[in-house]
DNA sequence: ACATAAGCACATTACGAAAC
DNA sequence: GTTTCGTAATGTGCTTATGT
C-alpha cells in the first residue's frame, strides 16, 4: 500500500521534472529580479528572491501540466497541485543551516489527511553572498523606490539587516514525499515566530535536509545530467 | 488607511557531546 | 574540567494579501 504511493509519487514527480528540466541554471539576482518586475510578477520586491524566482519559473513551465495555485486549508494555500499538494521551494546549499520551512502545520496535517501525502519541489543551488559593499541590495532599493517602511522601522530598532544573495547555480530538483512518518520522524515543529508586528506566527513544519533519504524519492541533478534515483 | 497574518528563507543561540 | 564543535531550538528580516 505504502510502496504503491510511492511508485505513484515517483511517477509524477517524474513527468514533473521533465518540465522543470528546461529551466535555466544560472539565476543571476539583477535579471531574475528584472524579468519578474517586466512579467508584472507581484514578488519581484521581496528579498528572498531566490524562491520566489522558482516560484515564477514554476508557473511558467508547469501550468500546463499541473494546476497552480494548489488547495487552500484555512489560510494556506498550497503552491499546486498534481495528484497531491505541491510547494515549490528553493535552498542555498553552500550554508551552516540546512532546515527547510515548510508549511503551516495544520495546513500539512490536512492536506495528508485528504491525500495521503504532500509534496515539495526543492531548488538546490550554490549562491553567492559577496554582496559585501551592498550594491545588489542597494540596486534592488532603488528598482523599489526607496526604503519602505518596515526597512525605516527596523533601522530605528537599531537591528541589522540580512545579506541578499546574488546570484544562483541552480544544483539540482529534489521531490520530497512528506506523510505522516515524516512528520513523527522530522518532529520538529517551529513554533512562537515573531510576525513584522511583533505578534506570533502559527506553527509551521520542519525538514532537516541532511536527516533526509528515502523522503526524497526522485531527483533531477544538473551536474551530471542524468538522474541517480528513480 | 491600517492592522493582521501569511508568504519567502534563514541567522543566531543554546546546549549537550566530543575532544583536549 | 574546560574548550570546541555540531546540531536542535528559537527568533529574525522583509514584502504582499486580506479583511475591517
Amino acid at each position: 500500500m505504502k510502496e504503491m504511493d510511492k511508485i505513484k509519487f515517483s511517477r509524477i514527480a517524474k513527468e514533473i521534472s521533465n518540465d522543470l528540466k528546461k529551466i535555466p541554471k544560472e539565476w543571476d539576482g539583477r535579471e531574475a529580479i528584472l524579468e519578474m518586475k517586466n512579467s508584472e510578477y507581484n514578488q519581484w520586491k521581496q528579498m528572498e528572491w531566490i524562491g520566489f524566482y522558482f516560484q515564477f519559473l514554476c508557473e511558467k513551465y508547469l501550468n500546463k501540466i499541473m494546476e497552480i495555485p494548489g488547495p487552500k486549508y484555512g489560510n494556506t494555500e498550497f503552491d499546486g497541485f498534481k495528484g497531491i499538494p505541491w510547494d515549490f521551494k528553493s535552498h542555498a546549499i553552500n550554508t551552516s543551516s540546512h532546515q527547510i520551512i515548510v508549511n503551516d502545520s495544520e495546513a500539512i496535517a490536512k492536506a495528508i489527511n485528504e491525500f495521503g501525502a504532500v509534496g515539495v519541489i526543492l531548488a538546490l543551488g550554490e549562491v553567492e553572498y559577496n554582496d559585501d559593499e551592498r550594491t545588489f541590495q542597494m540596486w534592488h532599493e532603488e528598482l523599489k523606490g526607496g526604503l519602505s517602511k518596515y526597512s525605516e522601522e527596523r533601522i530605528r530598532r537599531g537591528a541589522w539587516s540580512r545579506l541578499r544573495k546574488v546570484e544562483l547555480n541552480l544544483k539540482q530538483i529534489s521531490f520530497i514525499r512528506i506523510d505522516d512518518d515524516v512528520l513523527v520522524k522530522s518532529g520538529s515543529f517551529q513554533r512562537n515566530f515573531r510576525n513584522a508586528d511583533g505578534s506570533p506566527r502559527r506553527e509551521k513544519v520542519l525538514l532537516n535536509l541532511e536527516k533526509l533519504d528515502e523522503e526524497i524519492v526522485y531527483f533531477v541533478d544538473f551536474n551530471q545530467k542524468r538522474k541517480l534515483k528513480e
